[in-house]
DNA sequence: ATCATAAATAACTATCTGGTTATTTCAAGG
DNA sequence: CCTTGAAATAACCAGATAGTTATTTATGAT
């Protein structure tokens, strides 16, 4: 008896598939490590179907980053911050931040593989123009309102206030291999991981507010 | 008349022409991207000589990533910052993490590549162990010294701290090619660049300063 | 001088890898 | 039904690529 294997249809499952097995490998071996071979391996499909559906490796590649990023910025606009009074929104920002990057590793390392490619291939990406700009516009609001509270600083930059509350996080994580050998100290137990979070809210909050807010702040913990 | 190149021998200066064009490759391209043959073009030498002097392609990048990371912590102890008031010591050491990461982009691409690898090839290097737990102490001295003026926070912990002084600029660096794009904004001007230190050494210091002095070393300022 | 050793060269190969050609199979609309 | 186009399969290929084999040549110690 030969094995006949009933070829069952179904496009956009296939496409899924493939997606999901070259978010893996990128995300792990790198544009240049990622093998099409096992991307088809893993995606249980012949390697064919991975042309026929996207071209080649590289539109593979830049379809799997826009993809990530989309669904970071989803991700943090479902947040709502601007319903929270400004620390709280900078509190649950910078958890959120956190939470998405431990969440999703391979969204960290497929930033990290295109900016090793000087993102040449995000730059390709019409799509991504639209979620852009109105982040930095959120931020600037919260800032404006935590002003007007008298408990922010002025003057302060929001990307650079950005860069940073994401950078708290970021660095932390995509460093944590060589940081753990570098530190002499496990970085991800859950330990670890709960004092990282704690100590990013209290640097952004040191960041953000006028000292005599913090130091008020202080003395109500205390 | 035939061209009769005259074989001049000079083993180290080809292991060093080696490992330049290797570090440039590997940072360039990532372990997976990078290309023996690439190297050796770049080195002027037969592809032959890298695997006398090296072995293969892996040892050859451990190689480069140890010399990256011994050269960085070199120019760093040369720092000499237990002989500063401690609040100069953080703002030299945050200028020159910047610069050196500034003026050494192969290095931080290099940490980026390893920690894609999950940091497999620095574990296997014996040579770091040495160069690591000193600077932890260094930063422990450092924030001790500021308490006894009484112008740092107590309990800081000097790892948070030295993971937030290195990612300040790191993230910054690495991710400027997607945060052009995400941020909409030139970030490698003279001026953004000159902005960025200037706000690193002040988030710095309003990290590691009580509130009080952070108020106080404002109200001098102006 | 000469000889042993290491440095350098040149040509080669097995395997890998992104991408293709040729063919078959399913399923929906007329 | 049956035709037609898309989905899936299988086998293949040319160029790239890490690593080798075979050989020559410079140099320093004797």
């Amino acid at each position: 008896m030969a094995k006949v294997k009933k070829q069952v249809r179904d496009p956009d499952a296939t496409k899924l598939r493939i997606m999901a097995a070259a978010k893996a490998e990128f995300a792990k071996m790198g544009l240049g490590g990622a093998r099409v071979d096992v991307i088809a391996t893993r995606a249980k499909i012949q390697k064919r179907m991975m042309y026929h559906y996207f071209g080649n490796k590289e539109v593979l590649y830049r379809l799997v980053l826009e993809e990530a990023y989309a669904g970071f910025r989803a991700a943090e606009a479902a947040l709502e911050i601007e319903k929270d009074e400004p620390i709280t929104a900078f509190r649950r920002l910078v958890e959120f931040t956190w939470n998405y990057y431990l969440d999703n590793p391979e969204f960290i390392s497929l930033v990290n593989t295109e900016n090793l490619h000087k993102a040449k291939y995000l730059r390709k990406s019409p799509r991504l123009e639209l979620l852009n700009k109105s982040f930095v516009k959120r931020m600037e609001k919260l800032l404006a309102r935590g002003v007007e509270d008298g408990k922010f600083r002025e003057g302060l930059d929001p990307v650079q206030v950005l860069i940073t509350l994401s950078g708290m996080g970021f660095h932390y994580l995509t460093n944590q291999y060589t940081g753990e050998i570098v530190y002499g100290r496990a970085l991800m137990t859950k330990e670890a991981k709960a004092a990282r979070v704690a100590f990013n809210i209290d640097a952004i909050t040191r960041l953000v507010c006028r000292p005599e807010a913090v130091a008020k702040m202080k003395k109500e913990a205390a």
